[in-house]
DNA sequence: TCTTACCTACGACAGCGGTAGTAGAACGCT
DNA sequence: AGCGTTCTACTACCGCTGTCGTAGGTAAGA
């Protein structure tokens, strides 16, 4: 099961992470476009040299087609979530999940709805994650959008 | 009251920080000894580089004391955190927190007695916590925020 | 006083991430 | 055939972070 070691993003390849998350395989030309949507006015180049350093760490894949090389994630958005807050607890609580929890929880506002949606994860941990086997096999259903 | 745009450290100054925090104000030697005993085996004129680069970034004041310097944090680990994770947040989920909230939930493994800590901090939200007036829903992500 | 040990200031260097320019291939149009 | 557009490959540069080394002060012993 050999997990990545570690998945090392700066903060524009996270953006471009995204651009592929939320539409798709695309073209640099594609990313430049959701990119510039965000905010991040980078020239052609730039995100060529994003693809292609991500290429190279292997969390994109590429494929051409027509003219142009199409990029597409490997890697889900989940992974990097966890992956990066993996890396905070151990930096900041030694790897203690819960203490950082608790005070997430503390300090973000929440709606009604989410509240009650949380309530519910919560609920759901000491009925399902006790019984030995892991059977946390239920997806997230408020995923946002797909993944990789 | 005029915060901090955006706390940016690195890994190293991270754990620099973690030694002031768990250990209070303390000369570079005796930090240096902390990272040591943390299994990052630094030369004694790199934690001085650390904390007089941390002392520019205004994270940490320094007193003279006898001979040495002694070096103590100015932010408190929580705003770190929370600095942090509102990154994360933002860069991965357009600034809802309960997503991600929800996905470390899922993911992550909890004793008995956390789940139960947990689900108190969810109860008590509704009840004490203040009357979400937020607007917090899709953040727009180049608005310069302040967070804690 | 000379030596030793410790302290700080300053400079250096490499690797990474963000950013881009230039050169050359390939395609399509006139 | 020649031209403009678009794509990729390559190179470069800067700032930040991790990491030290060296030089020059100062206190404490020999």
């Amino acid at each position: 099961m050999a997990k990545k070691v570690q998945i090392e993003l700066g903060e524009a390849e996270l953006e471009v992470m995204r651009a592929l998350w939320d539409h798709g395989p695309q073209t640099v030309r594609d990313v430049m476009h959701r990119l510039h949507e965000r905010g991040r006015t980078v020239a052609y180049t730039t995100v060529l040299t994003f693809l292609t350093r991500l290429e190279q760490k292997g969390v994109v894949a590429s494929d051409k087609r027509d003219q142009a090389y199409v990029y597409k994630s490997k890697i889900s958005r989940q992974s990097v979530t966890m992956s990066r807050i993996k890396a905070l607890v151990d930096q900041l609580y030694d790897g203690a999940a819960a203490p950082m929890l608790a005070q997430l929880i503390e300090n973000e506002r929440f709606t009604p709805d989410e509240i009650s949606h949380l309530r519910k994860l919560i609920d759901h941990l000491d009925t399902g994650a006790e019984s030995g086997v892991d059977a946390r096999k239920n997806a997230a259903k408020n995923a946002p959008k797909n993944s990789n």
